[in-house]
DNA sequence: CATGAATATTTCGTATGCGAAATACTCTTG
DNA sequence: CAAGAGTATTTCGCATACGAAATATTCATG
């Protein structure tokens, strides 16, 4: 009677804030250590990214990529440019639909992809490990629980790009796409 | 006797990566969805950040924002520029210390701080609202944890960096400092 | 009180990251 | 098969974001 289930208590919202706090310094901590481990390589945190994600498939298209790092094409298209600039990779055009350029590792991108023991998020992940099993199965829960949450609020919202379907922002993301 | 426990068993893996995966889609839809409502305003998704910042505090120096928005101090020092040149905000030096400068609103950004309804990374907050009050407290829990397992591991590996011991990046951090 | 270490901010160069518009190509339908 | 809708990529301009170095100022010590 007092408080009807949108009503949002101070408590609830300190918690709130602590939530969203955290979520940031963890994706943007994990983030920069990445950056920082990739220098040592002559690399930047989202060209670690391409070069383990083409290591693990081979080639992706431009939007493919984008898709897995969660990043626009214009931003993507950015990335490989000075890639293969670098020679670490070679942009090259689909036969099946010349529309498309597929993406795909030189020798040297490979030779690199497998000495750099690196991978993006890396301190994330490993301190996913202090959890227990118990708590990383009800993390993975409740997270997903989130995103079905938010996918559902964007899908009646946004999309107002100009570019393709995409989902969203970069720098370490699926390793497997 | 089979696996000891830095093992990492593969649906385990499979597990973290969808973790990783998640957090970042949800780090970044969130700070999409606030550059895009913030644009609505004339304003960038850090530019709202510092604004009701602000607003909630009075004045804060530069250091003191750019921690609160877990960024560098050379990244703020350009978004305070632009919203210097668009009258939202001005520089000032302070008394006591004069290498310090303080940032405080002008009437024209405190105007819009109150006119602007929207917060930094609303989307996110809005999701959290459809968890149960067990399962956000649960979540907060997990969170913290894997913060001090970060923090632990930045204490003796990180802060290689030039500039004052901040802590990291932006776009939509505390509202209250 | 002079010097050097420490701290706060800025400057600079480079790499994302994004949306809007332009290009190039494919796929309808008529 | 030609015109237009749709898709893949690039181009462009702008705003972060970062580290390293430069500046300005304060503090600690001798």
């Amino acid at each position: 009677m007092a408080l009807p289930p949108f009503e949002e208590t101070t408590e609830e919202r300190e918690a709130f804030d602590r939530i969203v706090e955290t979520l940031i310094f963890l994706y943007t901590e994990s983030r920069r250590l990445t950056k920082e481990q990739a220098r040592a390589h002559e690399l930047t945190g989202p060209q670690l990214t391409v070069i383990k994600l083409l290591a693990g498939i081979g080639e992706l298209s431009l939007t493919e990529l984008s898709e897995s790092m969660q990043t626009r094409n214009s931003t993507v298209t950015g990335i490989i440019d000075r890639m293969e600039s670098a020679e670490l990779v070679k942009r090259v055009r689909s036969e099946e639909d010349r529309r498309v350029v597929k993406i795909r590792l030189t020798p040297k991108g490979k030779a690199l992809a497998k000495s750099v023991p690196i991978e993006p998020m890396a301190l994330f992940r490993q301190a996913l490990e202090s959890l227990s099993p118990q708590e990383a199965r009800t993390l993975l829960k409740i997270l997903a629980k989130l995103e079905k949450t938010v996918r559902d609020a964007l899908g009646g919202e946004l999309r107002p790009s100009t570019e393709s379907p995409n989902d969203a922002p970069t720098h370490g993301a699926r390793t497997k796409p």
